[in-house]
DNA sequence: AGCGCCTGTTAAAAAAGGTTAAAAGCCGAT
DNA sequence: ATCGGCTTTTAACCTTTTTTAACAGGCGCT
């Protein structure tokens, strides 16, 4: 998960904020000022820190200074109106990891979070590539699947389709977002190549009656785990 | 040692960059084009670049995307004169780290690089080229790799490629850009001469389960290290 | 029911990669 | 300059993965 603090005094811009990062798959937690920013830092565990610089009650500055104090690397950046360039140079030397000046794009915003946190959290991909669906256990980094028989080795396209298919479960993967996705492009035979896997991931899950690939004719299939 | 790859086409700003950087402990290379920029790059290590974008021959983005392809790591900074928009997206989009806009104080500069290398530094103990993997210890200056059983000496080619792998290690490495990078360019034999290379590194590595190069088949191939 | 379109299944073709060994290239020692 | 040993490339043959093809059903619609 990568949850976010988001300290803004702006109620209306915070809230923009939010709800766009929420979007993209983020979770923000909203705090009005420094002095909010700070227990909320205390109580929970985030991945990276978006601080306004000019705040009521505590500065984005004097917060960041206390963030730093105990965690000397989590992901900083800092918001602000003002282009002064000494206040660009404190910033970077409480150990800002960015700076992001108002007005901004939220897609700048975006790009800036993700540099970020590309180099900071290389670990995290390895987590969220491991499914345990059913009884069987899906790594998608070892492309392995394993049951209580033993361990098979998937292909390439094989562990991409069944990532997605994880992704969604219960869900309803989209024939042409799939191929778009795996394939590069949803042609005819790119669509055929892709219902041969889907028979080859059958064959593999057949043996857990708890699994199940259905077809939603017309629309793309759908991974049923059911108790 | 911070070496550092500076590839800035104005020779008095680069040498000025240079001799400040110097100044400050690092060690700049500096170089006038993007070709030239990827050729030192090539055939050193560096801990972080520093690249002006318009530059004749190859620009920065371009140089940028071919570094990025190997080592999704490595802090790349773009010096530019431009202050438009997309062109800081379109950074951003490639993995940069920081953006600077010409002009800047040297000051400034000085505390991005440090911003970005405090983040980068402490998960990078291969800067000094020494990989640990697994049991095995992998000193690429050496060319040695380090077993509990004894020391076997790697050969030019195969310590390069391993480097690569390590480099990008749990992530995939693209075989077009490995065999830019090492061999200087992606052809029919080169292609085969590279598998090769692969089963003589998937020998040496057979003995530790922790350790697995898988094929990513049409994109490359993984290094995996798994607990 | 009948038609068109979408999907299932299986097998063969094609492409990519794996393995091994011989040929070629490189480099220092004689 | 030539030899011998090591590295790298080329080659031949093999295996695996992916795509294409052909045919068989199934679904929804009229």
């Amino acid at each position: 998960m990568n949850r976010i603090l988001l300290v803004e005094d702006d109620p209306n811009l915070g809230q923009v904020l939010a709800e766009y990062l929420q979007l993209k798959g983020f979770e923000p937690v909203l705090c009005g000022d420094g002095e909010e920013g700070l227990s909320m830092y205390k109580s929970r565990t985030f991945e990276l820190c978006l601080l306004d610089i000019m705040m009521p009650k505590k500065d984005g500055f004097t917060l960041a200074r206390e963030i730093r104090s105990v965690d000397k690397k989590i992901p900083i950046i800092f918001l602000t109106a003002k282009t002064l360039k000494e206040d660009t140079i404190e910033g970077f030397k409480i150990g800002a990891d960015d700076y992001i000046t108002k007005p901004f794009s939220m897609e700048e915003l975006l790009l800036r979070i993700n540099a970020v946190l590309r180099r900071y959290s290389p670990a995290r991909s390895d987590k969220d590539n491991v499914f345990k669906i059913g009884k069987l256990i899906f790594d998608f980094n070892n492309q392995t699947l394993k049951s209580e028989t033993g361990e098979i080795r998937l292909t390439t396209k094989e562990a991409n389709l069944l990532r997605l298919l994880c992704q969604n479960k219960n869900l309803t993967l989209n024939r042409s977002a799939a191929l778009k996705m795996i394939w590069g492009d949803d042609s005819y035979f790119n669509a055929r190549s892709m219902d041969v896997y889907i028979a080859k991931l059958r064959k593999y899950l057949k043996n857990d009656d708890h699994l199940n690939i259905l077809t939603i004719h017309g629309e793309g299939f759908k991974l049923i785990e059911r108790a």
